[in-house]
DNA sequence: TGGCAAAACCATACATCGCTCGGTTTTCAA
DNA sequence: TTGAAAACCGAGCGATGTATGGTTTTGCCA
């Protein structure tokens, strides 16, 4: 499933790979984690590794698609209440700092269009937009969001928190990401 | 000023440093430049630029730091109203995506509690924090604003916030950053 | 079941990076 | 005028990401 053609045991390496490049740059953090470092750890050469991936910046990318896709299970993103499943992804994500590093590195240098992991971004922001956008559009329809708000610009906004929040949280952990996303739902939500 | 002992000459070299730094990484963007770059556009050798800077990162960290004086002056921050100044600044940085490139980069990578910048960004957001509540405690003493909203909770949302949509504006410059947090204060101060 | 194309994987090498070291030249106060 | 400190450089080191040209392993199908 990895990719057209490949052989199981390839199939299996490259998950291999993403878990255990997942747990050094936990452990390690991301600024010090290397190529080199990551091959070793799953028993190959650095040449070996690059096969799977073309480039550092791609598997580092892949391992936050893989992300996405355990916290879109784990956390039931479309079956349940979006604004529920979003306080618990920011839960468990201060309890992955290396992934939340990964994530904020790589997302911010993304910004840049010639970036290797700019499209995906885009179409990341894309498509969470639209999750909340539609969840907001949701709760105006049950009569339990204010029908005047403008749900676009309040989408962002919540992105942009979540964004934000993980910068302070890294730089003060004592800063409770969750609790202030909550607020920012109360504020939006108050005075029924 | 810029070091005790410095010659006139080295002064003015650092200033012509930090001011021809920002132009490069402006035109470049911030991943395709590197230290010998800058060393070549203010005609130094690299050896000769790390003699005012021990590193890369504290020559990036010092112009953010003058970023920030010359935008303190300019949008008079501490004499105005602070949220104006805000607003202007937002409204600055989409005219300057170099900067706003270091800046989302820099201070995500200081997260992490070895890198040089960190005791920098730790002690910006507590200064930033500061002005920020304290101009809502005016508000609220002013009778302008809601005496039930939790202010320090609300000063990490507009930083956050801020923080969040330079990283989506970056991916998508059609986004309006001003727009984004005008209407997050709108949000706060409704229903008076 | 044997052959063979493609996948899996490696050793080596290269360009570039940030940075250090030991020096020379320039500045400027005493 | 002198000399100590600042300003600056050439050369090179170790580490990085990645390209190249190969060998070994896998598994489909004839």
């Amino acid at each position: 499933m990895a990719r057209r053609g490949s052989y199981a045991k390839g199939v299996a390496k490259r998950e291999e790979i993403l878990t255990t490049a997942l747990d050094v740059i936990a452990r390690n953090g991301y600024r010090r984690t290397s190529v080199r470092e990551l091959a070793d750890a799953v028993g190959l050469s650095q040449a070996g590794l690059l096969h799977y991936f073309s480039s550092k910046e791609e598997l580092f990318q892949e391992i936050l698609r893989k992300r996405d896709e355990v916290d879109t299970e784990t956390f039931d993103i479309h079956t349940g209440r979006p604004i529920e499943a979003f306080f618990q992804v920011i839960r468990h994500n201060s309890e992955v700092p290396g992934l939340v590093q990964l994530y904020a590195q790589l997302s911010t240098a993304a910004g840049d269009a010639d970036h290797p992991a700019h499209a995906f971004f885009v179409e990341r922001y894309v498509q969470f937009r639209t999750l909340f956008v539609g969840m907001l559009r949701d709760e105006q329809a049950a009569g339990r969001l204010d029908p005047d708000l403008d749900i676009d610009r309040i989408g962002n906004l919540f992105l942009a928190a979540a964004d934000g929040l993980q910068t302070q949280w890294m730089l003060d952990p004592s800063i409770d990401m969750a609790e202030h996303v909550a607020y920012l739902w109360h504020l939006i939500t108050r005075k029924g």
